[in-house]
DNA sequence: AGCACGCCGACT
DNA sequence: GTCGGCGTGCTC
């Protein structure tokens, strides 16, 4: 018997299957997508088994053992993995490795850490019983198995003496983790809206919806609908989330419908219980799965329904290292693996790209233009922020500061951004806020100290760094950062009595810590919940009717072409985590861009024309979703080398691709991590059918070259 | 990723 | 004469 086997070591030279052989003591264990270990060189390696293997006439190795009884990657994972293979021209092995928790993941020396609970069940009940042993007996009375703790509750003597009897008899059973509290509670009544919406869902079948509500319209009661309607045919659910969006107040919603029927998988998780929760789905204990990007590929059988909640989210894009993949991309593929399967796509601000395929009727566009009860969206004031600060210098204006006593007088609840994606690199100016940009591109330059320059990161433009500001002549350019901790301090300062909950990435990555912020916030035991991006996701508290932003803007500066969209996006979010119930709600952003468009629709919550306006201008520079980006990273330790062979590497793409545009080489997003120097190659196209071929082919030519690698990113989020 | 093979510089 | 530098190539 010979088998077929993928190593596990991500190197683009052995991304190939190994023929092996089986010695006959292990026949009857080899099974498709289990893992061996096998001799590899002079070392022993895990590997996944792929194929069987008819003809071979290599010489080849036994293998040395077999580590799963059962398959950990079944067909249509392994089916998707080559897909993803092909759409991110990463290795085949690192694809399965992105797809498994990492207690599985073919590693040398994994030790999968299973727990096991003591079970007892009835043997031979004797006529003569003792008080405590009839109350022993009885626990039998519902279940077949009781834990041996219940036992021991009422006398573990006895216990010992009913198991010498042969009465009990131990069982050692695998045990997982409770995750769920299971309160199930009945469903509430929809909307008409959301019936509305169900029902055209339900009554057709096409393959991929985009379901487009605004905040606190009940999209996650109508994906719960979606998810009945699939368990009642027999099939299985998967619901994605954004990390910080997978708060308790999601899962709870969830679990009160849906109880012990749910896997839960997100970062909090110990490896541990994430395996537990695998194991739990791979065994089909469950039906739903919920979590993060990679829970995308959760091993559940009759996959039926994919949702993707907050679907404009850039989480769900793997952008950081291989494979590079799309988990919106992914998940249409595995729809297309399960006949019948639908993928749902929701947000209240949907990507350009897919809004436009909605209005293309690629996506079947499902709306919900309206709150729950026609409860008003709430009312949005812009501050101009450079009439502002002619009289005070501080991040708070006097309106946002009055607003805050005001609501805190009324004992309601104040939510406050500080905006401060992409905050250190770029320049603006103090005084009329204008920030620098690319004159080709229309992109932020970025602030490169060690050459005291700006750049392009798009296309390698550079200027040199000036104090005067080009808009307004004043000597006041500056790079711009600020902190939560500061704006706190000046906060606490202004409003005394304020009661304020300060959330941010070093407040919360303690374990549990996020979870009790929200959960006190909620408990009303601070007025203010002050944070970072982490405050505009998912939640839900009665008593905030007021949200406040602090600087608008800065998102908006990002050296990225997405940067208006995220803004909007982020921005409507956040707006929308005011006035959720009986309460009206009230917005204030403090801008120094109040024209902006990415701003101003803010305030009237106007997706549309800020989508057309959007389309507009993506339409005139060529950026998506007209046309498709790809990212080329060229690395190198040694800077020369690295810029040569970009120029190389750009001189084979113009050859060969005869309907892109090719930008660069230029200096990566972070030039230089860890001594490797980085360089950037752009590409720009609507189709280029040889386009994969020719990526494949440099990919090849430089596998085996250590002076200099290649990372390609299709899509990319970030450029760098 | 490891690990051996191999072909040139400074050592007991 | 040999020890060892790490460039190159292979692993069923």
């Amino acid at each position: 018997m010979y088998i077929g086997v993928l190593v596990e070591l991500s190197n683009k030279n052995i991304d190939k299957i190994f023929t092996y052989s089986v010695p006959s003591n292990l026949k009857d264990k080899i099974n498709i997508g289990i893992r061996v270990k096998v001799p590899f060189g002079r070392q022993t390696l895990e590997g996944f088994v792929l194929s069987f293997i008819d003809n071979v006439e290599i010489e080849t190795k036994d293998i040395l053992e077999v580590i799963d009884e059962e398959p950990i990657l079944n067909e249509e994972l392994l089916q998707l993995g080559k897909i993803m293979r092909d759409k991110t021209l990463a290795t085949l092995i690192s694809c399965y490795q992105v797809m498994l928790p990492k207690a599985l993941k073919a590693k040398n020396g994994t030790v999968v850490n299973k727990k096991y609970d003591t079970f007892y069940k009835l043997g031979t009940i004797p006529e003569k019983l003792n008080d405590n042993a009839k109350k022993i007996i009885s626990l039998f009375d519902k279940e077949d198995l009781v834990l041996k703790n219940e036992i021991e509750k009422i006398s573990a003597s006895t216990l010992k003496t009913l198991e010498k009897k042969g009465c009990l008899i131990k069982e050692k059973k695998e045990h997982y983790r409770t995750l769920l509290d299971v309160k199930l509670e009945p469903k509430k009544e929809l909307t008409e809206l959301q019936k509305k919406v169900v029902k055209e869902y339900l009554e057709t079948d096409d393959s991929i919806y985009l379901l487009r509500g605004v905040t606190g319209s009940g999209k996650t009661e109508v994906y719960m609908e979606m998810i009945e309607d699939t368990l009642n045919k027999g099939k299985t659910a998967i619901v994605l989330v954004p990390e910080i969006s997978l708060t308790p107040q999601t899962i709870k919603r969830f679990s009160k419908r849906f109880g012990s029927r749910i896997a839960l998988l997100h970062s909090a998780l110990s490896d541990g219980e994430r395996y537990d929760e695998w194991r739990k789905i791979n065994r089909e204990e469950v039906d739903i799965v919920i979590g993060a990007r990679s829970a995308l590929f959760a091993p559940v059988k009759n996959l039926g329904l994919i949702v993707i909640d907050e679907e404009h989210s850039t989480s769900y894009k793997q952008d950081d290292q291989n494979p590079r993949y799309d988990g919106i991309e992914m998940a249409k593929e595995r729809i297309k693996l399960n006949k019948g399967a639908k993928l749902v796509l929701g947000s209240a601000t949907p990507t350009l790209d897919s809004y436009a395929r909605a209005l293309k009727k690629v996506y079947h566009l499902l709306e919900m233009p309206t709150r729950v009860n026609n409860k008003s969206l709430p009312k949005v004031k812009i501050v101009d922020m450079n009439e502002e600060i002619r009289t005070s210098k501080g991040h708070f204006s006097k309106v946002l500061i009055s607003k805050i006593e005001e609501k805190i007088k009324n004992n309601e609840q104040i939510i406050l951004l500080l905006n401060r994606r992409g905050y250190s690199s770029f320049v603006t100016c103090k005084n009329c806020g204008h920030a620098i940009k690319c004159p080709n591109c229309d992109i932020t330059l970025t602030y490169h100290k060690t050459s005291n320059n700006l750049r392009c990161h798009y296309c390698g433009y550079a200027e040199k760094k000036v104090l005067e500001c080009p808009e307004c002549h004043e000597k006041s350019l500056n790079d711009l950062g600020v902190g939560t901790e500061k704006v706190e301090e000046e906060l606490q300062k202004l409003i005394p009595n304020a009661r304020i909950l300060r959330m941010d990435f070093d407040t919360t990555s303690k374990k549990g810590m996020h979870e009790k912020m929200i959960t006190e916030f909620g408990e009303h035991k601070y007025d203010i919940l002050l944070g970072t991006q982490i405050v505009s996701k998912g939640l839900d508290f009665k008593d905030v009717t007021l949200v406040g932003v602090i600087n608008a803007d800065t998102s908006l500066n990002i050296p990225n072409f997405r940067s208006s969209e995220q803004t909007f996006s982020l921005l409507s979010q956040v707006a929308g985590r005011s006035g959720r119930s009986e309460k009206s709600g009230e917005v204030i952003i403090q801008t120094f861009n109040k024209d902006h468009y990415a701003i101003k629709y803010v305030k009237t919550h106007d997706y549309i024309n800020f989508f057309n306006e959007e389309m507009n201008i993506r339409k005139r520079l060529g950026y998506p979703p007209y046309y498709y980006i790809c990212y080329i990273r060229i690395n190198s330790r040694n800077d020369k080398e690295g810029y040569k062979e970009s120029l190389k590497i750009k001189k084979v793409l113009e050859k060969y691709l005869d309907k892109t545009v090719i930008l660069g080489p230029s200096v990566s997003g972070v030039f230089k991590i860890n001594n490797i120097y980085r360089y950037g190659i752009t590409l720009k196209y609507k189709k280029q059918e040889n386009l994969y071929e020719v990526l494949n082919k440099i990919i090849d030519v430089y596998k085996s070259n250590n002076l200099v690698t290649i990372d390609v990113n299709f899509n990319p989020i970030v450029f760098g």
